[in-house]
Parts: structure tokens; sequence; C-alpha cells
DNA sequence: CATCTAAACGGACTGCGGTCCGGTTCTTAT
DNA sequence: ATAAGAACCGGACCGCAGTCCGTTTAGATG
């Protein structure tokens, strides 16, 4: 059982870390400006969250289990009942919208100290896109093509493409689109 | 002109960086000690350097720069004088080898400030590959396309992808061989 | 209510990348 | 040779993420 003292401290740091980034963003947060704005000492700011990478992934989880229960048990095309190439290419414009939107904190979220690529919700669309792939007859490797695929959908690639390079949403989407097309389509 | 001094200190750096990471590898590279072991200022190593990523990537530059002469101008399949389509794969077949090779260096250098897509190097093989595309009578946004197809052989991800899952070069090979083929051929 | 213990607490501390600035040294013009 | 000044040097300093450990407190037990 969870100490209740422990309850409101976490509490508080979610209201303050969220107050935070309202104002500043999300890459401005520093971890003790959070444990001070929220009134408690810097160690409790990680012995709840474990480090940044794992606060801003607290803070991401709600939209993200959102997310996921679109793709996985929503309505077509998103969902299933539609055909496995149109559920791919609707899941990559879900998923750059929704970077769209969260694309700061899924950005702060994946500097974890090992990897990145063991964010526990990639691993959901890479097994997504794999079962798509498998629907769609794509027989070659689909395990390491889902990933290749699922790396053209990355945060940070599209956030630097939107934002430096100033490519459009609809573009991101075409591109998409034609992508997942021609590797489904049998030569 | 630059100052000998300047000069000899730069040499020194870079003698004293490469044996640091001969040593203990790239990540254990700290700047700190890097500016002890060679006898400088900390401030110097920033000062020739800018950043860590800068010097990461200097020591980079000369293997870069024989992968980029190779595809450049070397033989084909590689150099020009082959299809396109064969071109592209053998592209990323080098290019899978190179990071096997000077991965660690190449994922130190990515950590800059600003990016990571905006290492110099990484222009050339995205401009590579879309002028490759647009060889092969690809139409659409070829230019976005190169960078999607580009982001299958980050560094990180690949490296990830061989030392956490084990994952073998011939594997990634067949991977991108089937990705670059099917996004080429015409539907 | 008194006691006891595991859990939570807080803030000093470390190591890192990166900045700053007063002092030093090389170069050039006279 | 010498003076001027630009370029360079070093290391103290900053803000950050993350760790450590002595202290406090919740809450269960008698």
């Amino acid at each position: 059982m969870e100490r209740s003292d422990a309850a409101r401290n976490r509490e508080r740091l979610l209201d303050a870390a969220r107050d935070l980034i309202g104002e500043c963003g999300a890459e401005a947060l520093t971890m003790d400006r959070l444990a001070e704005h929220a009134g408690v000492g810097k160690g409790t700011v990680f012995r709840r969250f474990g480090s940044r990478a794992g606060l801003m992934l607290t803070l991401l989880s709600e939209s993200e289990a959102a997310f996921q229960a679109r793709f996985m048990f929503g309505p077509p095309p998103l969902g299933p009942g539609a055909p496995g190439l149109e559920r791919l290419i609707a899941f990559g414009v879900e998923r750059i919208a929704y970077v769209m939107e969260f694309g700061d904190l899924a950005l702060a979220a994946e500097n974890s100290s090992r990897g990145r690529f063991e964010v526990p919700a990639a691993a959901l669309w890479y097994r997504h896109i794999e079962v798509l792939l498998r629907e769609e007859g794509f027989a070659a490797d689909p395990w390491l093509m889902a990933r290749s695929l699922g790396a053209t959908l990355a945060p940070d690639r599209l956030l630097n493409l939107v934002r430096v390079h100033g490519v459009s949403s609809d573009r991101l989407n075409n591109s998409w689109r034609e992508l997942v097309t021609r590797v489904v389509t049998a030569s």
C-alpha cells in the first residue's frame, strides 16, 4: 500500500509539472524547478519518477493510452474492420497528428538513459505495424520492416521536418501513404 | 591564418581524444578528462571544437569523407555507372557496414545541441538518395521520401537493433533491399 | 497513548557539458 | 628591437540530471 503522503506528493508534482510546462514548454522544465514549485525535495521527484524521461512518460501516459485504444479497439479505418493497408495509412496519419500535438512531451520522454526504442508504447506500435504488414501478405521480415516504417514516424524526425523545414502535415501524410502502399503492394 | 600554438593544441587534443576513445570507448570520453589528458585547459577544448558533438564530428570527418567519395565518385554499384536501384541498395549496405564500424562515434556526434538532422554529412546522404529516387522515376515527393528512407539508416536505430535485439547485418541489408526495391518499383 | 519500523523525505553532493573573462602569448608593423 | 593588439589560454564558474544518506513521519501493533 502506498503511503498517503507519497500519493499527495505525486499529485502535487504532476500538477506542478503541468503548470510549468503550460507556462514555458516541456523542454524548459528542470527537475530543480519542479521540486521547488511543488514544495518537495529533489530526491522525492526522482524517487517517484526515476528520471526526467520517466516523468514525461507519466505525463504522456493518458494520451498515449487513448491513442493506443483508438487504433486497437476503435472504429475503422484506424481500428479493426478495415483492410490492413487502410489501417496502416490511418495509423500513420493519426500518429503524425498525435506528434503535432504532444511532440515536445514525447521528445522529452525519449531521452531515456537506455535506448529510446524501449519506450513501452513503441513496442506496441511496432507490433501493430507488423501485424498489419502480415495481414497484407508481407512476408519478408515483417518484424524488421515494421521498425523501419516506425522510424519514419519518430517524433524528433517529424518535428524537425515541420519546424525546421516547414513541411506540412498533409505532405507528411501523403508521403507516408505512398511509402506504406508501395511496401505492401506486391511486386 | 591560424596561430601555431593553436594548431599544436588542436593536434594534441585530437591525439588525446583518439587515445582515450581507444582505451575506453567514445561514450566514456568526457571533456574534462580530454583537456587534462591533452594538457590544456577546458576552455581550449571548447574553443577548438565548439562542443562534444563537434569534436566527434571532427574525429569522424576523415572516414566520412572517404565514405562520401566512395558513393559519389567510386566504382559501381556504389558509385555512378550502375542503375539507380542498384546504387540505392549498395548505398544502404555500405552505410550499414559503416555504422557497424564507426557507430559509437557517429552516435556521440549526433547529440548536437540543435537537431542531429543538420549534421553536414546527412544533408549529402539525403540528397544522394533523392537523386537516385528521381533517377528511378520516383515522382511522389522524392525529397521527403529520401529522408524517410534515410531515417531507416540512422546510427542509433541500427546499433539498437544489432546490440539490443541481436539483428545481423545481413538481415538489415536484406530488409533495406526489400524496402527500397518496393518503394522504387512502380505500382 | 506509546512504541516501533519501514517508507518517504530533503537537500547537499557529484559529474557532466558548456560559458566567461582576466591574463598570457604569438604575430605583425614600425 | 619593441610596442600594439588580436588571438589564444586556463580554470573558475554555471545549470543541469541524477545519487546518497541522515532525518522525519505514517500508520500498524499492543
